[in-house]
DNA sequence: ACGCATTAGTAACGCGCGTAACCTAACTCA
DNA sequence: TGAGTTAGGTTACGCGCGTTACTAATGCGT
């Protein structure tokens, strides 16, 4: 590469590496002017014909600002930096887009590191995948980002490294175990009871029910928004007909074929108070996979003989299942959104709307209902 | 937000904004000392004591380098741009994760943007998807990357933006249309070879393919590896078992309806010259799930009576049917790292490997064969 | 004719850092 | 003894830009 020569005054197109001073000179005017004209400052008195002037010659020259000696002269960046395991896990994917389209229409820029461990570099002190994380974020406030973003792949109470409180910082799809930081997380309760209702207006009152582990906040929420819906309706949730497996298909397939198999229920049996359950809520996506083909083995058509529906709108399985299985969406794009939203009040000192935001999970409706 | 007043000279720690002039007189050194140490300078003689003195100081006042700052005055950013659409198919995700993983190695720091339109600004004439993608590029080069990685969620051509032309660039699953710039794809024909061979091994002759559109890199050489590996065992590809559908569930349900109700093919018959095929290489994950539904519909069993492979192994459809699909990857991870080992080379100035560099594509041995 | 505002700019400084050039004292060695 | 070398630093400059002073020319009311 050759080397540049400094105080080169020619103010020539230097393909790479034109500064406001080529343009300045090539429009004849002193640079501030140009910063002047380039940032629209209101209090500046520039005539148009000069403005005019300015414009061309940054056409002309291709000059492109530089970012970095931007944010040092100013002391702002413009950039939030946003740490996520998600890039193992891509189904949570869209909260980044969401935090991107947000920014972007903010005028800012999004810096994404991740904090999975690869086989990276172990570090100074060759720490384990903790350390990578802590590495992650300190690359992030290297590069003088103004905000920090944390997202998880699914919905749970998470430690934050001490470095993230440097700096405003927001919790996506989880939140702080200490309870100190703001964070946004799906309505979980909303979705469950959404989902018990659709199956109650479509005359199901005999619901089996697959769950998650009991214990995390996903299953937790749904399940009392299930018990909600119910309650509404003047049913109680049949302990009978709730089933915890393995959050995969395998484990909604046993489940599955549990509730199916209950001794004492007719092969054709319509839900009276004591029947075969007609309709399955499965608390996710992959375990609805599983209920599908126990279902179908043994004969019964979806949504005729067994309504299903699921929770997480996991595209690739709810819109490739046949039939597509309606089920709730979780809101990943809305939460990197309403994350850029709630990152952008903070660190303009305002006030943020509650310590911890819930995100509505809409009911998509496909053929499984 | 409190105004610094410059030229402060107490060395307090004001936690945010300690540079390296705070660390010096901590020290008791000058700045261009700590500089030396900090950045490991061989020809700097600078004794063990005052080293660790300035190490001391680092620590105590929570010192962190300003990445914009240094890449202003050393005229090196150690910033990789990745332009992607990825972020909204999840499904080649792990392109990002291969090449942040490499990048980290080498101790570079990945700034990531996607191309595709959300409800964004319109940006200054309203321009289109495209003008978002020039306008992500843009914001990249403004940060002064060295270089750029663009990369597709399918293997295809593009069309790359001019401006990307300014900087060294690499395209990671696709490869640019006008032929002019290096390229990291996925060796289709090997992998199309390999399921095949899996399939002639199992003792299978008889072999359905569902096709994708046969237009796309993909299906041309998945098709062709497949017929290499035929005639290698000395069969040929027969034209009626090979049904070309869409890439979807669907699209494979409806294929493989096609190929197994053939006339002509008794419902037992064991492949002999003519029978029912006993394999079915689905060309993509998503149309091997429909294979499956047609498959057990007919009450037929996999692998028992009819073997099926896929490709691509979309982890969330193969990992998740049942039986497990067997698959031939996608290496997405290796591309990434591919990529951003080739970008070092380039912007290093060395030569790389080829202009278009093949990938190999592994089998993934589950269930389904 | 003079004071005063307004218009249209410019000079100069500093953001945090890398780096070439320079400096000084102590140590060698003929 | 004095010239050269080395160890251990420091001074000074500039990267590209935002921003605060300042200036110089013009218009305008009295």
């Amino acid at each position: 590469m050759a080397k540049r020569s400094p105080n080169t005054k020619s103010a020539a197109v230097r393909s790479r590496g034109v500064t406001m001073n080529d343009v300045a000179n090539y429009a004849g005017v002193s640079r501030t002017t140009v910063s002047f004209v380039l940032s629209n400052r209101a209090t500046a008195n520039i005539s148009d014909e000069t403005r005019a002037r300015i414009f061309e010659a940054v056409q002309v020259l291709g000059y492109r600002p530089n970012a970095g000696a931007r944010a040092l002269a100013s002391q702002r960046s413009d950039w939030y930096g946003l740490v996520t395991e998600i890039v193992t896990a891509p189904f949570a994917v869209n909260i980044i887009k969401g935090a991107q389209d947000e920014a972007w229409r903010d005028r800012r820029f999004l810096l994404i590191a991740s904090t999975e461990q690869g086989a990276g570099t172990p570090g100074p002190a060759g720490q384990g995948s903790k350390g990578m994380e802590d590495a992650a974020i300190e690359k992030l406030l290297e590069q003088r980002v103004e905000g920090l973003l944390y997202a998880a792949t699914w919905h749970r109470g998470i430690d934050i490294p001490d470095i993230a409180r440097e700096v405003p910082t927001v919790l996506i799809n989880c939140f702080d175990s200490k309870g100190e930081l703001p964070s946004i997380v799906p309505d979980e309760r909303a979705g469950g009871r959404r989902a018990t209702e659709r199956l109650l207006a479509a005359g199901h009152t005999r619901i089996g029910i697959i769950n998650l582990d009991p214990d995390i906040p996903a299953a937790v929420g749904r399940l009392e928004g299930c018990r909600e819906a119910l309650a509404e309706a003047g049913l109680e949730l049949d302990p009978g007909l709730v089933v915890s497996g393995h959050a995969t298909a395998d484990g909604g397939y046993a489940a599955a074929s549990t509730i199916l198999d209950r001794a004492g229920w007719g092969k054709r049996s319509v839900g009276g108070s004591k029947g075969r359950p007609t309709a399955l809520f499965c608390l996710n996506d992959r375990m609805a996979m599983g209920a599908y083909d126990a279902i179908k083995e043994r004969g019964l058509t979806i949504p005729g003989d067994i309504a299903v529906i699921g929770f997480d709108n996991q595209e690739l399985i709810a819109a490739y299942l046949r039939p597509k299985l309606t089920t709730v969406a979780l809101p990943f794009e809305q939460m990197g959104a309403l994350g850029v939203r709630t990152l952008a009040a903070l660190t303009a000192g305002q006030p943020i709307a509650a310590d911890q935001q819930l995100v509505d999970c809409p009911l998509l409706e496909r053929s499984s209902v």
